[in-house]
DNA sequence: GTCCAGGGTAAGC
DNA sequence: GCTTACCATGGA
């Protein structure tokens, strides 16, 4: 089937902007996408036009939203244009840039694995935990493992797959969702702040992976994950100044757009 | 071998 | 409230 998408969309640039793990790009510049249990073919043919290996109602029910295509990107990245010199460029360089909507579970043990590792050691855990203890959806592509998947895993079953000390988080974090004492459907009506509450509960999650799980899980786009490479880009090109706040409720993109220039342009 | 990575916890103050 | 030592491991 064909698909149309007119607003800024570039598979190339959302793969590498380090907040999916679960994309993998073939050969013929054709993108699989993992969601859930749903894989997704899907390469550009024109401009507009991409070919995906859906139909028409799992398109709309599931991958719309999950591409966030609803929300108008250029626009964000008009508004904000002509204040500031780093923010045009980092917005113009990461044009395309999408915060895509996954599965907040994942999302909890993606970014509690992601704590002092590189992008490429957290996709290597990433794949290793799904292909210990996830379903096999199709030819070698696994399905993320459940929380009771995960939670009957042993420590050092947890730690071979070289997420090291996090192993304990982890196995922790599975627990109290497989036992419902973290309630992730019930967290998605949660206000913000309430929702960062709930997270920061959990061990092994703090003020920066309580933020990213809120942007990429729950499609929380206010809020700014703090990481190694914003406190720089703080220090460097805002003296220091903390400049999201003045974002407000999309601060979370422009933060994106930063960080991926910053680790593009290493 | 050395340094850094999308940080958090617990102890100490 | 704010510092600081420590945490395992992969990748450059």
């Amino acid at each position: 089937m064909q698909v149309i998408i007119k607003d800024d969309f570039d598979l190339e640039k959302i793969m590498n902007s380090g907040q999916v793990f679960r994309i993998q790009k073939s050969d013929n510049d054709s993108y699989c996408i993992v969601h859930q249990d749903k894989i997704l073919y899907i390469s550009k043919d024109g401009s507009n036009t991409y070919n995906v290996s859906c139909d028409q109602r799992t398109w709309n029910e599931t991958w719309r939203d999950y591409f966030d295509l609803n929300r108008d990107y250029s626009k964000i990245r008009k508004d904000y244009a002509g204040n500031n010199n780093f923010v045009d460029v980092t917005m113009n360089f990461g044009q395309g840039l999408r915060i895509l909507k996954q599965d907040p579970w994942e999302m909890l043990i993606t970014f509690i694995i992601s704590q002092r590792k590189s992008m490429k050691a957290i996709k290597s855990s990433i794949d290793k935990i799904c292909l210990q203890f996830g379903v096999c959806l199709d030819d070698e592509i696994y399905k993320f493992p459940s929380p009771q998947n995960l939670c009957q895993a042993s420590i050092s079953e947890i730690q071979a797959c070289g997420v090291g000390y996090r192993a304990d988080y982890i196995k922790s974090a599975a627990e109290s969702v497989a036992t419902g004492a973290l309630d992730l459907c019930s967290c998605a009506k949660k206000d913000d702040g309430e929702l960062f509450y709930e997270l920061c509960k959990v061990k092994g999650v703090g003020t920066k992976v309580a933020n990213c799980i809120m942007l990429f899980g729950f499609g929380r786009v206010g809020r700014a994950p703090i990481d190694v490479w914003i406190e720089r880009v703080i220090q460097d090109e805002f003296g220091g100044v903390n400049p999201f706040p003045e974002f407000g409720d999309v601060a979370g993109i422009i933060q994106q757009y930063f960080f991926f220039f910053k680790t593009q342009n290493k």
